[in-house]
DNA sequence: TTTGCGCGGGTTTTT
DNA sequence: CCCGCGCAAA
């Protein structure tokens, strides 16, 4: 058995474990994933069959890669495994056996912004005030419940739940989960919660289903244990209850997920479960240098809620952890991306060794722009995702509606997009005619004559009469995806629209709905093993539950410098590691400590950020920081203290690099833009406005400070501006063509030609405001 | 029915 | 700062 090479004694134990309950402890960079890898190739060696084998894995991409690694072993049996993340892997037992529970195989799935979207329109349709019943609290409350598996008319009975409820407030939460849960049923969809929440209750109430899956998965292997709900942990528990094989692999020290519902107490308290279980630890890491593990230990030792073990490397000492203290986030973004720099020259590495990596999302912009100045490749992973823009959810909404006509929400969408003049009030009448009726929405547009006349029937006759041809190409079977893909962006109006928007904006939305469509005919050309079909049904399966870690590059480079958040650094390792943003408030967040009072799981959250550093850790706070506009004094974090000061210094040798927002050079009037999206930029939460520089050779606004009330007319600007020309700082160069002063809200409009990339475009009426 | 504007509120992590 | 909402005007 040529695997079981190169493991050390636990690792081995644990591969060669095959029947049992078995849960490995396994710390930081020991190997885990290599346990996995050769243990399900070890149960298939040993004459398992691969399609009983079920492994959860956190996102789809890691699944893959493991299927890879296991078919590097034992071959072509691997692509018969049954690997995914929770999600996707029980959304296809429920597109099975979702029948039995009244679903429809074709049920849609709800992300977050559907089910705030439908929760907003009951608290309206109720007459609540949206002020005390948010969309955001409504949705985390019944999100919560669905975790612990309440179901609705549990909840609404629970005398604690109401009593809770009351206090906050929020009486009619119970209503509302009812209804809510009624909606999303009649609609044919389940939102992410219900994957978990209906696949209990499938197993719960149809023993004959349970029994299948029972026998079927004789092996359950769950990866990131520490990180699922007791949702989750209960449907691994029943799938392995006659077998007893449950194998799960976690770090209770690396639990990042208490506030979806993750319970560390599902690791903690799983022998209480399965008192026969074998437990084994894997305590040595190959991943870091010594400095790096042991300050990262320094920091974990500090929390109560844990398990024993020692995490301990044979590795080389390695260089200290290196703070560097900026005096701004966007010098921080300015000493990080120099320090890049100079270690690729310095060490020879390439982009793909370098990760920085942030609390909140929002913190990306500073070292996007800095890096692009140092023209060093970047990626961010995370953020606003390309499946959350609007044209993306636009046109996956025409094709949830052309498979499910119940899917309220992507009605809402699509009913009014392009505009066909179907407003607010026509959909009122529409839905009191299908509630007075007691029959759906698409009955009532798809026989619009029958129940109303008028000038708008004959629009809406055409919009039903538009998805039942979508529905029959879809149905037919004779088109794959791809063509019915683009048939309906070219039928619906979507793709012309887009077209004919000029704008930087409506370029992009118009490569990106591109985008979608190529990528449907990737899905087309090489589907995922499993995947059966390629219709577009699957396709858009496929799709809502892509995980952010899941997004492919977007070309063909991928040396690439990768930033992300720390929950989305999970799993992965590089050898260069930027922790940046260590400020109180910030990191720990205050929110977090707010809401939750877990300071415990921001100090694992610390400890998963340290231990992805293989060679080199460096940490960076800034001193101030841009919020709402305004420059923040910020507190270095309370973490910078935890960790012991002997494997710390303040970085030496760093290069301060010229203020070059606060002090112009002379000549030139800095403006920003509010209305321009850039097309690699709008990847974070919050993006930046695109600053534009424009070269202005007179003397009147020279100098720091411009007021632009005093010595600001609008003629002069435009005649200044005009002709002239622009420096786009993240675009290039280009001319001004045209410029429209409007009044003396100190706004512009100008038309300038200039360089996207390497693309020449027509950029028009970006909006301007100058500082 | 659409669009533009002023106002108030939020502000974390992800399937 | 950014987003979404309500209101008024086109």
């Amino acid at each position: 058995m040529n695997y079981l090479e190169g493991l050390n004694q636990p690792q081995q134990e644990a591969v060669k474990h095959s029947d049992g309950p078995l849960m490995i402890i396994a710390g930081a960079g020991s190997g885990k994933t290599r346990v996995l890898t050769y243990r399900t190739a070890h149960l298939i060696a040993n004459g398992v069959d691969p399609f009983q084998i079920l492994l959860l894995t956190f996102t789809n991409k890691a699944a893959g890669e493991m299927r890879q690694r296991v078919e590097k072993i034992i071959g072509n049996d691997a692509k018969n495994l049954w690997m995914g993340t929770f999600h996707s892997v029980f959304a296809k037992i429920l597109r099975f056996d979702g029948r039995h529970l009244g679903y429809t195989s074709d049920f849609s799935i709800y992300d977050t912004d559907d089910s705030k979207s439908l929760i907003r329109s009951i608290v309206k349709e109720r007459g609540l005030d949206d002020k005390v019943y948010k969309a955001n609290t409504v949705f985390q409350r019944i999100s919560g419940a669905k975790n612990r598996l309440i179901g609705p008319d549990e909840y609404a009975n629970n005398p604690i739940i109401s009593a809770d409820d009351t206090a906050a407030k929020l009486p009619d939460m119970g209503k509302l989960y009812k209804i809510y849960a009624l909606r999303c049923f009649q609609a044919n969809a389940m939102d992410f919660d219900d994957l978990l929440f209906n696949t209990n209750t499938l197993f719960r109430d149809h023993p004959a289903v349970l029994d299948k899956y029972q026998r079927k998965f004789k092996y359950v292997m769950v990866d990131e244990f520490q990180d699922t709900n007791i949702s989750q942990y209960l449907i691994v528990k029943k799938l392995s209850e006659i077998s007893q094989n449950l194998c799960v692999v976690g770090d209770d020290a690396q639990s990042i997920y208490a506030f979806r519902g993750a319970s560390i107490d599902n690791i903690l308290n799983l022998e209480k479960d399965y008192p026969n279980m074998t437990t084994i630890k894997l305590e040595q890491n190959y991943r870091s240098t010594q400095n790096i593990v042991e300050a990262a230990n320094s920091i974990i030792a500090k929390n109560k809620n844990q398990l024993k073990k020692t995490v301990f490397t044979e590795n080389e000492e390695g260089s200290l952890i290196e703070l560097i203290k900026a005096g701004s986030d966007n010098e921080e973004g300015r000493l990080i991306s120099t320090h890049i720099f100079e270690s690729k020259m310095n060490l020879g590495l390439r982009n793909t060794d370098f990760a920085i990596l942030y609390r909140t999302n929002s913190q990306s912009r500073a070292f996007e722009e800095s890096l692009r100045k140092l023209n060093i490749k970047y990626r961010i992973i995370g953020g606003t995702s390309f499946y959350q823009r609007r044209e993306i959810k636009d046109l996956l909404a025409y094709f949830r509606y052309t498979i499910n006509q119940n899917d309220e929400e992507a009605f809402k969408r699509i009913i009014n997009l392009p505009k066909r003049g179907i407003g607010d009030t026509t959909i009122a009448k529409i839905s009191i005619t299908a509630n007075e009726q007691q029959i759906s929405v698409w009955e009532v547009i798809s026989n619009i004559k029958q129940y109303q006349t008028g000038r708008l029937s004959e629009t809406i006759e055409n919009f039903a009469d538009l998805i039942k041809s979508f529905k029959i190409m879809a149905e037919s079977g004779k088109k794959d995806a791809y063509e019915v893909a683009s048939h309906i962006a070219k039928s619906s109006g979507l793709l012309k629209e887009l077209h004919e928007d000029k704008t930087v904006e409506g370029l992009s939305r118009y490569e990106n709905v591109q985008g979608l469509l190529n990528s449907i005919k990737e899905f087309v050309d090489n589907p995922d093993e499993g995947v059966e079909d390629k219709n577009l049904n699957t396709f858009l399966q496929t799709v809502s539950l892509m995980t952010t870690a899941d997004q492919d590059d977007p070309d063909g480079d991928n040396d690439r410098v990768t930033m992300m958040t720390i929950h989305g650094a999970k799993g992965l390792e590089f050898n260069h590691v930027y922790v940046v943003g260590m400020e109180e408030d910030l990191f720990p967040s205050q929110m977090m400590l707010q809401s939750r009072a877990d300071l415990e799981e921001e100090r694992r959250l610390f400890y998963v950020a340290i231990t992805r550093a293989e060679k080199k850790l460096m940490m960076s706070y800034a001193e101030t920081r841009y919020q709402w506009g305004r420059l923040k004094p910020c507190e270095p974090s309370r973490f910078l203290d935890e960790i012991d000061p002997k494997y710390l210094q303040f970085a030496k040798n760093i290069r301060r690099a010229v203020e070059d927002t606060a002090k112009l050079p002379q000549g030139f009037v800095r403006m920003t833009n509010r209305e321009q999206k850039i097309p690699d930029f709008g990847t974070s939460n919050n993006p930046t406005p695109a600053n534009i520089l424009i070269q202005r050779p007179r003397p009147a606004v020279v100098g720091n400070t411009y007021k632009p009330s005093a010595d600001f007319a609008p003629s002069d600007t435009k005649n200044l501006i005009e002709n002239d020309r622009v420096e786009h700082l993240k675009f290039g160069f280009g001319k001004v063509k045209k410029i429209d002063i409007n009044g003396t809200d100190r706004k512009a409009t100008i038309q300038f030609e200039g360089t996207i990339g390497e693309k020449t475009l027509l950029l028009s009426f970006a909006k301007l405001r100058i500082l």
